[in-house]
DNA sequence: CGGTGTGAAAGTTTTCACAGCG
DNA sequence: CGCTGTGAAAACTTTCACACCG
């Protein structure tokens, strides 16, 4: 057992090797929002059961997500926010911060590049392609629209690691085959496909009518609404 | 026990009502995004093995997966595309169309009003509303934009029982509140922040920083690569 | 006290493996 | 045959409960 608890401030363990679930990374995202909400709202500390409530989980799987990555908190106390948060960002690797490319300028796309939550969590778009020699050319939110020919080019000369598609679904895999050549280490992919990618290239896939297919699986199964537990506020 | 094995041509047994893990609800609409293509490029049958690797997953996962809402499969056959895809629809409740409320008609609001995705998978935005009256009465993708006034007499006109939040941060739990007043059964929230809704109200939320910040993570944590396997067949 | 960190128990999801069927 | 449907086993995740700490 690696164990130490020497400082009471302590940082970062390690990013860590060993295999954390994805489900503890995405609620990670989740805390860190929530922790940055409160320091906005003056906040210094935090109880594990306090930011479980207010995001629907116990206090225990908070602690133990973050026992995953190392000791954060300080006993009877909880832990301090902006520590905390500083230990996310780390984890996360959003302390510094990342260009990325995004391939595809329709109206989704022109979107995303004024979407302002980027800039907040420390994503920057550095650079925008689109195959419309119609839109080539076009700066949009201060972002020039560049021909997909420049891609490479682009991508080694300003150090971009990450790529967003936001192509329609027949162009996807072209797109991303692009990025992949590219030397692009990760992609988010807004077509509704699934791509085929090298193993060393991580992929996050979001689809927009997916989310609303959810929704309606969960709308329509709420059917099954009898016997109910009338004390416990709701948490599913 | 609910036991029917009868016609061949089964359709979906029901929704079901003993609880079905959220990630296989996820996986359906995968599942069903995938046949679509398949139909559309024209292929009768496929196998769980077939689909599976399609998506990344195991045959054996597939076939629990639909095993969850019934039988539709041949054996030695497989599954017919049409069939499958029917019994998904009926299932994630999509076989009828929903009507959408938006609100928030900014960038990326406008950007989902025209985003074609959504009809595709049978949901309509019905109605899209705004604060700011610079926006109200614009009309945009052909949805005309109302005041937040409108909203609870718009949504019991017309039938509407989803919302999408597509909000500043600092407004999203005040037009969550209304969309629940309103009478909306379920809310795709794209604000970065977490909803306070009653348990009645489904809730799915979509936030597009976190969604880099968990490419992030990945790209990051893949330091950890010494011993690889350089080939496919897995032996630990 | 009020709260963390953490083994051990409970619960859930995935994989295995095989009977059965067209 | 080839492939489904499904119990049983394995793997994984969450919850419990408690020692320990400031």
């Amino acid at each position: 057992m690696t164990d130490q608890r020497p400082q009471p401030p302590q940082t970062a363990d390690l990013p860590s090797d060993a295999s954390v679930p994805k489900v503890v990374v995405s609620r990670l995202s989740l805390y860190l929002r929530e922790l940055q909400r409160l320091v906005a709202a003056g906040q210094q500390t935090i109880s594990s059961s306090q930011l479980g409530t207010m995001l629907g989980f116990s206090d225990a799987q908070v602690r133990k997500d973050l026992g995953f990555f190392g000791q954060f908190g300080y006993p009877g106390v909880g832990y301090r926010c902006d520590e905390l948060i500083r230990a996310m960002r780390d984890i996360l690797g959003t302390n510094h911060s990342w260009s990325v490319a995004m391939v595809g300028a329709g109206n989704l796309g022109q979107a995303l590049l004024g979407y302002r939550g980027f800039g907040r969590q420390n994503f920057a778009i550095a650079a925008a392609f689109d195959a419309d020699p119609a839109k080539v050319g076009q700066t949009i939110q201060g972002v020039r629209i560049q021909p997909l020919a420049e891609l490479a080019e682009t991508v080694r000369q300003k150090g971009i690691r990450l790529g967003m598609l936001v192509v329609p679904a027949e162009r996807a895999q072209e797109a991303a085959d692009r990025l992949v050549a590219a030397g692009i280490e990760g992609i988010v992919n807004f077509a509704p496909v699934t791509l085929v990618l090298p193993p060393h290239v991580q992929n996050v896939g979001v689809d927009l009518a997916i989310e609303l297919e959810q929704l309606s699986f969960a709308v329509t199964s709420k059917l099954a609404k009898a016997a109910g537990e009338p004390g416990v506020p709701a948490e599913p």
